[in-house]
DNA sequence: CATATTATAGTGTATATACACGAAAGAGAG
DNA sequence: CTCTCTTTCGTGTATATACACTATAATATG
C-alpha cells in the first residue's frame, strides 16, 4: 500500500515540514539539540539577553510555546535566566555551553541546507523563503 | 520589534506549516475539527475499513501518532472501531457522525483551498505539491 | 499616593508528532 | 500441535504548538 497523495496544500506542507524536521534532527543529533532547539539558541544568540515576549515576536512563536520549548534549554544548560529575584521580566541569554554547542552545530546545520538543496534544487529552496513571507 | 527572518529553510518551512494549518483550523472551526483531523476522515474514506497501520502506510505519519490522534475521533463519535473482541487488526471506519461531518466541511476547506492560492498564488499554491513530492 | 490599566509571564488543557519498548495475535516450520 | 518469527498494536516519554485563564509587576492617571 503506497502513500497516499493529498490534494490538501495543508497536508502536504505539514508532511514536507515534517520530513524536513526529520532531516535537520538528524544531521543535529550529534550536537544533541533539535532544529528548533538550534535556532532558538541562534535567535537569542542574535538578540542577546531577551524576555520571553520579546523571543516570541522576534520568532513569531507563540509566548506560552516558548516558555515550554525554552524549559529543557534552561534545565539542560544552554540557556540562563538572568532576571533579578521578584522580577516580570525574565532575562534569557546563552551559557558558554551554549555558545559552545551552537558554534559546533553550524557546520551540520549547514550540511543539512546543503541536502535540502540538492533535493529540492536551488530553485525549489528558494521558494521557501518567498512562500514563508507571504504569510 | 518586528519579526526576524531567518535563512533556516526547515525553520521558515515550519512557520509556514503553522501559520496555513491555522487558517485551515480557523476557517473549518464551524464543523469543529481541525484540517488534520478532517484529513483523517477523508483519508478512511478513501481507504474503507482500515487497520490503523494500513492508515500509518497511506498517511505517511507514524502507527504512533496515529494511535494518539485517532482518539478523540473515535471518542467523539466520527469514527469506530468494529474489530472482533481480541483480534490484533482493528478495523476503522467512519460513523454517520463522520461521513455527515466531512460533507459539511467540504465546502469549508475549498473555501481554504482558494484563500491560500490567493495568498500564494496559482504558481506558489501548485510549487506546495511539488516539494511534498520531492520529500 | 491610590487606583486603574497594561505588560509580562506561567499553567491547564488540547492537538500533533515520533522513538523505544513491550505485549499479544497470527502465521509458518517442524 | 508446539515453538518460533512476524505483524499489529499500545504506552511511556519527549518535543512542538497554541488558546483560555490567572497572577502579578510596572506604569499611567487622578
Amino acid at each position: 500500500m503506497p502513500r497516499g497523495k493529498s490534494l490538501c496544500y495543508c497536508i502536504n506542507l505539514r508532511r514536507a515540514a515534517n520530513a524536513v524536521t526529520a532531516l535537520y534532527d538528524g544531521l543535529l543529533a550529534p550536537i544533541g539539540l533539535t532544529i528548533n532547539q538550534f535556532s532558538l539558541l541562534a535567535s537569542l544568540s542574535t538578540l542577546g539577553t531577551s524576555s520571553i515576549s520579546k523571543l516570541a515576536a522576534y520568532t513569531g512563536l507563540d509566548r506560552t510555546t516558548l516558555t515550554r520549548t525554552l524549559k529543557p534549554l534552561l534545565s539542560q544548560g544552554y540557556l540562563q535566566d538572568q532576571s533579578l529575584p521578584g522580577a516580570r521580566n525574565r532575562a534569557l541569554c546563552l551559557t558558554q555551553r551554549g555558545v559552545r554547542t551552537l558554534k559546533e552545530g553550524l557546520p551540520l546545520w549547514r550540511q543539512a541546507q546543503s541536502r535540502l538543496e540538492e533535493q529540492l534544487g536551488q530553485e525549489g529552496a528558494r521558494w521557501i523563503y518567498e512562500v514563508a513571507e507571504k504569510l
